[in-house]
DNA sequence: AATGAATGAGCATTCATTCAT
DNA sequence: AATGAATGAATGCTCATTCAT
């Protein structure tokens, strides 16, 4: 792998694992085994890093969340973007835990996490309505975008929030499963009588994948990485 | 007011304000107007302060969140739940915003911080059972504690998220309303049809309430201390 | 002394041996055995230093630079003002010496050296129409200014050509006598012939002091300190 | 034209420009177009290529500043001479700005330097001398070398001393012309009567000059490049 | 000749903490 | 109780120089 990238994944891990604030340039570099003048000879400084790991965040989350058009409406959909939902957040769990800190040290980034916030929001609103219109959700119309971001809302904070509210610190899959029962619990509450067995349904196979991963603190290290 | 206190409660108020990592000792004594040796004649260090602050979120959390018992089920418990609900996490909203660092860093609060969180959610779910048994809630019995346990999180991260996700850094009361309401569309959702009333009430008088705050940015300083 | 002073006075004389390029802020404190931190804390940065030494600078400006009064006009006063005016450059060489340098890294500092040069021109140029109007020069009242400029020039930086232009590097009392006779040259060249005698005698004055101190290699470091 | 030479002209330029401390190699590089390793590929380090810089400066100096010979003693004779001065002091100014810090870091262009000064100083004092002996100058002998040392320096160090003085930092022909005529001034002060003309005819030649480039603040980049 | 990734000692600066008074 | 000078390890970052290709 070139350099660069090897600086751009090592970091995502390393700011994942440590957090921004406590993984300093020079700890990044020894930890990457490489010296400090090369990370800034790929970037200008800490911030620039964090740029492009933002990047691969936002082609993550444009990638992963269009309307749905032709698919059925089944099962399948469902679990195509809960999966998503959660990967991203496990794959870049890091900004959210440090969220505040980076926005306020880079006004770049800032600007364009807002607007990617902003545009993911409108897609997810979008899928919602037309959820609505399908049959699916029974719901005011002025009450969707609000449930989009409350959704939203619980799967970007439903890591940092389970690592500081539970014991066990490793973050499991069958930890991101228990988030994502709980967005779906959002919908099932929200659901039209007709569709409120496909919830159910859908919950039972959560709640199964749930339980298969759950033996706690014997989870190794690789088996963290999720979905 | 003994310099003791002094410490903790402008501590507090510096650190609502301008975050735990960004405000130092020393900028900590200067804005107090006494000496850092003075800081640390009274705690042993700066997690010592914090574990000071937390007696006092403790205090708070356990004195407001008890569940009724003679009380009128009606329109204004449930006002008194919510102002609680709100009024703590941002009176303490440093706490949430640095829970990672501040729980990384102080074991002993790490510890003191679940249990507490343990009990409220304990006492939260409580009042949701009784509100079940009342029949306010149509919810099955093991849907009760997750939803006190969203809702908590919602509450808990409200501050956090709308800061990072909104244009304006302020925060006013319009601000922890609209999260507010977003707890309530909760309650809404599981409500019995009986009570459904009773909640679009509630939304209704905190919809208004919003209202009556929402001049974004004519907000003086102030105005900005909720509840 | 108080550590503040210390590092003023400190810092000006290894400035003035080493140049402020080469004097890291950590060896500056190294030398001046205290840390680096203490440094910081009397000190915003390395030009607030720098700043400091410069009021010291302006105060010696101004002190000895007055256009003369009631004194008789003889060769004692001009004594005083040359005296004066090597010693100045001699106490903070390190500013003609790094003085782009310096005034590029501190625009503050730019600002105050450019208006404190310009008040020194002006009361120079004072002397020389007072000299002209005593009957001591014979010079166009247009060729007054340039005039001053010119010895102000040589003064200031006669220490930096002369380091670099001979082979010893030690500054001694009979290297500034040699910068200070060529000032005296340019008065002769401009005086009345009624003054040149006076010039002549002055001229004797400093060239026996230079060779009294014109021991050129076995000068001991102390006896650096001229004048 | 060859590498070595594009870095060496490249580097005088971008010297001259920014100053040499403000000069990476590796900016010197990239402003060149060339990897950082093809300059350690010609160069052993920064110090060689100012050695070569150092080599152009001495042939320039040599050429330049030959005592006149079958000449006829005119204003045109001067006019080459004051030219060539300020034009090889305009052409290598940073090495003027920057002396202190390259002969320090450089024993070897200390001692060359040294040598060159002394030549061209040994140079001019007999030209000075001819120009005693054929009535133009009016100076006793011994007088004569530290007039040419006085005339050295303020071509030397005038660019430094009026971009240190003056508000614009820009240099223009106008600029020089100025110290040109300072040289001037010292010439006229020392001349015998009937020289004395033609000393001020040449004072204004070069003040015409020096008004007819004098446009401030409007003066172009390229016509900064003065003689 | 030429590239450009890589090095590592060094720099200005910060900050939680100590301690003599 | 209180001061405030003092510490020193650590931080983000720079830059002359090297070296495999």
């Amino acid at each position: 792998m070139k350099t660069f990238d090897r600086i751009v994944y090592g970091s995502l891990a390393l700011f994942n694992e440590h957090g921004v604030n406590d993984m300093t340039t020079n700890h990044l570099a020894a930890h990457l085994g490489i010296s400090p003048g090369l990370l800034y000879y790929h970037f200008r400084n800490k911030e620039d890093i964090i740029r492009s790991i933002f990047n691969l965040y936002e082609e993550h989350l444009n990638a992963g969340f269009q309307p749905y058009q032709d698919e059925k409406l089944d099962v399948a959909l469902f679990i195509g973007y809960f999966d998503t939902m959660f990967e991203t957040v496990w794959k870049f769990r890091f900004m959210y835990s440090n969220l505040t800190t980076i926005l306020n040290r880079d006004q770049e980034i800032s600007k364009r996490y807002k607007l990617t916030q902003q545009q993911a929001l409108d897609r997810s609103s979008q899928i919602l309505h037309k959820l609505k219109a399908d049959g699916v959700l029974a719901i005011d119309s002025d009450r969707v975008t609000p449930l989009a971001d409350t959704m939203r809302m619980i799967a970007g904070f439903w890591i940092d929030y389970k690592q500081t509210h539970s014991s066990s610190k490793h973050v499991t899959k069958a930890f991101l499963y228990e988030g994502l029962l709980r967005v779906l619990m959002l919908f099932r509450a929200h659901s039209t009588p007709e569709y409120c067995a496909m919830f159910t349904r859908l919950e039972q196979h959560y709640q199964q994948l749930m339980n298969s991963y759950a033996t706690p603190d014997t989870d190794s290290e690789s088996a963290l990485m999720p979905i």
